[in-house]
DNA sequence: CGCATGCATTGACGTGGATCAATCAAGGCC
DNA sequence: GGCCTTGATTGATCCACGTCAATGCATGCG
């Protein structure tokens, strides 16, 4: 749990457009920057907050990759996200002030540490600011109501074609390429997420490749056909 | 889609406690009391939102039940939600002030219209009020993770013993009995919010009352073993 | 009253994905 | 380099649930 004292502003970070509302004024701005208390970085593998913790702060994701897993007494988990730069965890924690899931990085990164009482307090002061937290929860739920969607009426080649979409899209969003990525996740991992097994979504892959579509060498994903693969996510839409 | 303009009070409302935070004082009760802008009624099978619609208010539920359901372009569609009387809906629309699922009432119903900016406004003085609203977010994210848990790693009798659980809970806090319900929803509702196809759903009820867990004609449904079912949801732990 | 309509139940059968198991590829480390 | 570990792939088999189809049960209406 390695923190820092570094303390950095928003104002100046590239990634502050997913982050932050637009639109600020020159004073607003400077108020939004004491929202960020401290830098804290996170080595692949460890977790940035765990089931049952205390709830103080959202995270902003500077760099790195994160996952989110919920787990019940009897060992089952569920990934329910996977959450890269510019992404806010922790919103989870805010209802019983503890936190219900576990953030465990992918690989190493950083994230800005938002004390919530102090988010409140400035949004109060700023409405951008609190209608933007509004829209980054809303967010949340609309993101969920769409894997609810995938787990509850797709097929396990729909649901890996709407992820790597979805991924390749986030990824694109900020500078990556759309057409190439490398999986920060293991198979189980997607699986879990995906609610198939392992075994299924490496064959799944196997299956896309075969069909032309993508290129999977391990956790290197080119994607020939993006066409193709929202034809498979949306059949009669797509022809 | 029937408006109203009787203009009614939270503070002398009955399900204050569950739509409204706590430990407000005189003065804040009444500022509170000014967020209703009207009740609208919902006849059974009308919605209350839909996809696409402009989002204005969120609304709390007097009276009734709903369900809330997302659809593909082509055709596909999920429920997402079963809500119920002092349950807060349209939070999905926030992100983009657009609806992004519909609301329909599953028996008639009635709704405290809360438009949004004023929720905004009125939380920027009352902090409690602020602190609710995010809770209640939260608490809709907490919930979906419930779901993708139940939907990504749950077998057939394990979802349906789950959600019967979860229901007969949220009537017990309002009152109803823990063991006697109605099911406003058809099979194919609850097997569409389960991930699974109506006759799986009918034959696991069949399965439950063969093992003398439930008792079940038609929608009316006696739960005679609750710790039987929490044994399906949770082998390991209740042994 | 009898008949239509919308759900619910139940049975017979098929299949998508789980399970079990073997093999393979890629790092990391001494 | 060779060894070990972790993750990925692939094959063979199985079963939970989907699909298709018939029947039953309430409710409402001409």
């Amino acid at each position: 749990m390695n923190k820092e004292s570094i303390k950095v502003a928003c104002s100046n970070c590239n990634l502050r457009e997913l982050c932050m509302p637009l639109g600020l004024s020159e004073q607003e701005l400077l108020r939004v920057d004491e929202l960020v208390a401290v830098r804290r970085t996170v080595k692949r593998g460890a977790s940035l907050f765990h089931n049952g913790e205390k709830f103080t702060s959202l995270y902003a994701i500077r760099t790195g990759f994160f996952k989110t897993t919920v787990n019940t007494e009897d060992g089952r988990d569920q990934v329910t996200g996977f959450q890269m730069a510019g992404e806010i965890i922790g919103l989870d924690g805010i209802v019983n002030e503890l936190h219900t899931c576990d953030a465990i990085a992918l690989e190493d990164a950083e994230v800005c540490v938002l004390p919530f009482d102090r988010i409140e307090e400035i949004s109060r002061e700023i409405n951008s600011l609190q209608r933007h937290v509004h829209k980054i929860m809303s967010r949340e739920i609309v993101r969920e109501h769409g894997v609810m969607l995938l787990l509850g009426s797709m097929r396990a080649e729909e649901r890996l074609a709407a992820f790597l979409l979805n991924l390749v899209q986030r990824l694109q969003a900020r500078g990556f390429s759309k057409s190439e990525l490398i999986l920060r996740m293991t198979r189980e991992e997607i699986g879990s997420y995906l609610g198939m097994k392992l075994e299924t979504v490496s064959r799944t892959f196997s299956k896309f490749a075969d069909d032309g579509m993508v290129e999977v060498k391990q956790r290197h994903i080119h994607i020939c056909d993006a066409d193709a693969l929202k034809r498979i996510v949306n059949p009669q839409i797509c022809q």
